[in-house]
RNA sequence: GGUGAGGUAGCCAAGUGGUAAGGCCGGAGUCUGCAAAACUCCUAUACGCGGGUUCGAUUCCCGCCCUCACCUCCA
């Protein structure tokens, strides 16, 4: 099936597709290290990760590359303040991302470099650069992109639709505060560091290099690993919308620069996320973290859900009633599920199957990864189920895992079930018999009683079944 | 100010030049001692405002109002 994504730098869907018509290559902007990542970080991720798993799905191979940034200011900066190695303080939040992940149903990219783990290539780079005539040392022992020197500087982002450039490189970056002009012989205000000069604020953080100790910039390492895994032109490169300007625009002008090919083919960059109508942050204090969400009472599979709730391309607004109807929804999709597995019994589907009655949902993601209209087609396509004999309800099954496992919604694990204190089973037990009795005062009396302790109780004809309150 | 995205029923959210997916919420019925759960069914004169093009616009064009984002921290 032909798979139509919108690129950022044409401005319209084009067909995805691998160059080499064998393995699309994605690479993707991971995170920077130095603390939990938020939600909205999250959708970016989830939206990379349907994407990924969409394409394979519909037949085509994917090479997922996505990088870690353990080493930039931030990270930096709080590792001093916790008095840790930067290696030990990034390691600690990388295992808590893919802690994460894995609880988001994420599926691990096929490499995940690390920009520590990439420094020759970064500095190989950069020496290309300066070979080439479009990078050049300024006195304090940084270097700088010379942005002039790059016709195409800003296609990306539009840059000459937009006013002047104003402002310093990196003094936003800079923990020592404005800088003066004169130390740093910037050629133009929009050059940018490929390398930083060691900085007292560094402490033991910084390499050797030709140009003297130091670090490399924001944006060299994605070039640099970009390459080095799926080679100077690449099928698809992703993030989110902020990261178009000025990252992905610098990022092309190192590599196209250097390689003069093409950087990457197609750019798919997805929209932010909001929270209750406002953009996340932290002084607003609604910068959530998976932890957050969970402390709600909120599965990770639910949140996962209502990100999937919108169009990438179209900001989402998160809200405390959206993931709640994302729950309810799941949940739905749950039983919905168990019927059918109640229905097949012990047959099982042959593996090939196809997409059934929920063809439209392979047909909706194909087109510009429509997560909204493939979820709709979801709940469409399980009304035409046909579930009349075992071999109809496990073919169901299939098709139905076949379209969730594309949007990485995975059902077939059940909830585990919390351990029923005892004092919770002899009350319900009591009441049983109350009920059984015809005593109704009475099991009234204990059902409230296991209501104030977080616990209800469902009946049956025979019996009932204890669940924890939500 | 510049650039970009958007305003669809109570909420979230697709989509289309010919009268609008889906989810949540809500309602009804079955069941139940009553509930809850489950199952079945259902509702809603929803397309920001004003013009224009058209046989016909929510969908194209123009203007306006409002919201949000980006403009060297940012997924």
């Amino acid at each position: 099936m032909d798979f139509q994504l919108y690129d950022s730098l044409s401005r319209s869907a084009r067909p995805l597709a691998a160059a080499d018509d064998k393995e699309l290559r994605f690479y993707c902007c991971g995170p920077t290290v130095y603390g939990p990542a938020h939600i909205g970080n999250f959708r970016t991720f989830i939206l990379q990760d349907v994407l990924r798993r969409s394409l394979e799905a519909l037949g085509h191979k994917v090479r997922h590359v996505r990088n870690l940034t353990d080493v930039d200011d931030k990270t930096i900066r709080q590792s001093r303040e916790e008095k840790r190695s930067l290696a030990e303080f990034t390691a600690h939040w990388t295992k808590r991302f893919h802690e994460d992940c894995a609880a988001l149903n994420l599926l691990p990219p096929h490499v995940e470099p690390a920009a520590t783990a990439h420094i020759p290539q970064q500095i190989d780079l950069i020496g290309k650069l300066i070979d080439k005539g479009h990078a050049y040392r300024a006195n304090d022992g940084s270097v700088y992109f010379r942005v002039s020197s790059f016709s195409d500087y800003g296609k990306l982002s539009r840059l000459k639709d937009r006013e002047i450039l104003t402002g310093r490189p990196g003094s936003a970056d800079d923990a020592a505060g404005p800088v003066d002009a004169d130390e740093y012989e910037l050629d133009s205000a929009a050059d940018f560091a490929l390398w930083k000069s060691r900085k007292p604020d560094d402490g033991e953080v910084f390499w050797p290099s030709p140009w003297g100790e130091g670090r490399p910039g924001w944006h060299i390492e994605c070039s640099a690993m970009s390459m080095a895994y799926l080679g100077e032109t690449f099928d698809l490169h992703g993030g989110g919308v902020d990261l178009v300007f000025p990252h992905h625009e610098n990022e092309i002008a190192q590599s196209e620069a250097c390689t003069c090919q093409p950087f990457a083919r197609h750019w798919f960059h997805s929209a932010h996320l909001m929270v209750e109508g406002r953009k996340m942050s932290k002084s607003l204090g609604n910068l959530h973290t998976l932890d957050d969400i969970r402390a709600r009472g909120v599965s990770p599979a639910a949140l996962r859900y209502a990100l999937l709730s919108g169009h990438y391309r179209q900001p989402l607004n998160f809200t405390w009633e959206t993931i709640h109807s994302a729950e309810s929804a799941l949940e739905k999709l749950r039983k919905f599920r168990r019927q059918l597995a109640d229905s097949a019994g012990d047959t099982t589907a042959p593996e090939n199957g196809g997409w059934g009655s929920f063809s439209p949902v392979a047909a909706a993601l194909a087109d510009d990864l429509n997560t909204s209209a493939a979820l709709g087609a979801v709940f469409r396509g399980i009304r035409e189920v046909d579930a009349t004999s075992p071999e109809t309800a496990a073919a169901a099954i299939a098709s139905l895992d076949r379209a969730l496992g594309a949007l990485g919604l995975a059902l077939a694990e059940e909830k585990p079930s919390a351990a029923i204190p005892a004092d919770i089973t002899r009350l319900a037990e009591e009441r049983w018999a109350a009920k059984q009795a015809k005593n109704f005062a009475e099991a009234d009396r204990l059902r409230d009683q296991l209501k104030a302790q977080g616990w209800t109780t469902l009946d049956r004809k025979d019996g009932y079944d204890l669940e924890p309150l939500a």
